[in-house]
DNA sequence: ACGATGATGTAAGTGTCACTTACTTTCTGG
DNA sequence: CCAGAAAGTAAGTGACACTTACATCATCGT
């Protein structure tokens, strides 16, 4: 009967990175059953029942790990936040600095994801009804999101104010965010604008980013 | 017992504004109960048995109307979605042309609608899991975006192509939408951002429908 | 008037879900 | 090696979406 050799029995402490009980950290399991089963079914149309049954434990166990529904909801968020933080970050890096190259990458990342996640990105974005507050999610967002003011910073003149560095950082989320969340509801087709990305964050950057007309 | 004298017993044929049986158009009823549950348990924390409960009906009764809790929403969706392209029109046609001032009043609207009533904004723009391909819904959809292509045009020097049109009007909708979105899911505080709607929308318009830099 | 008809309502289900409680099993530290 | 915590289970509870079988009532053709 393999237990699935994932576990890594330090004979240390405890510490947070517990594992291999019974089931072999059945907690990560769960956030990547539920990870999955969000994009199957939906952000609200997902059943803890479901993520314990493909785990093959009770409906019960999950509770042994999170609070409720939505404690497992918060770390699937989170845990895509970091992802998305982390491509962005190295799109950035590999990206030209030229022309606002990284700006545009950033954007690409975040519309990317939106559509290759759409239900984890919902997660991230949509209010999830209480997990404003939270301090633990609100600091992975600032961290990805100084991802972006880094890049504004470098792609504008050395010494704007950090005022006008702001106001343009959040002009472009604005939009970026915009448009992933019309695309993955499918609002575009209602205007039959078929824009390819590439050239409307181009030019949005460029029309943000510098001088006005 | 009054029967809420609602009932405007046309003796002629039923007709699609069929009314004042029983109850005195349930439907009716449910649909604003609805749009009030939606606001204050949120879009999916609402339940058809409260609405019945509060019409003060059966649980069963509103499955004579509806087919299931997708086609209630699907109804206040579009209620919204009604009242948001009229509210539109109104403030565009009130609002001084000059210096993009319909394009920002549409914009302005919007953003207004979204923080009034965040709950049937999101039915209105979130997925809803399938409404894509409701041609009632699309026909609405347009018509509502239907002004915003208006008000860009007149806004855009004669004779500008549809292709940049529908570009422009784009590019605004993104930044609006994703506005909107941030600022009812409360990710803004995310960033120390408060920025007053007028001065940012207002910059939008002239980056985006103005000449390039 | 009047009775068939269909629209509108109810009561009592079914199956699922979130979450709880009481209990058992397994790992771990002293 | 054992006390106790951690991790799991079975069996609930109450709410919900939706169904089925039945009751009621306005309306319309006769």
């Amino acid at each position: 009967m393999n237990k699935t050799d994932l576990g890594e029995k330090k004979p240390g402490k405890p510490g947070p990175k517990r594992a291999a009980y019974h089931h072999g950290d059945l907690r990560a399991h769960l956030i990547e059953t539920v990870r999955t089963l969000v994009e199957e079914k939906g952000a609200d149309g997902f059943s803890i029942s479901e993520a314990a049954r493909r785990a093959g434990v009770s409906s019960a166990a999950p509770y042994k790990h999170f609070a409720d529904k939505d404690a497992i909801v918060r770390e699937v968020a989170m845990e895509g936040m970091r992802r998305l933080g982390a491509q962005m970050d190295a799109q950035a890096q590999a990206a030209d600095p030229h022309n606002f190259g990284r700006v545009n990458a950033i954007g690409h990342v975040y519309v990317d994801f939106a559509r290759r996640e759409p239900g984890v990105f919902r997660l991230m974005f949509g209010l999830t009804e209480g997990h404003d507050g939270d301090p633990e999610m609100e600091e992975v967002g600032r961290a990805t999101y100084g991802i972006v003011i880094r890049e504004v910073i470098s792609a504008m003149p050395q010494g704007t104010p950090e005022e006008v560095i702001r106001r343009r950082a959040y002009m472009l989320w604005m939009c970026v965010h915009g448009h992933s969340f019309l695309q993955i509801d499918r609002k575009v087709n209602v205007s039959e604008i078929t824009a390819p990305d590439a050239e409307v964050l181009a030019e949005l950057s460029v029309r943000i980013l510098g001088e006005p007309s």
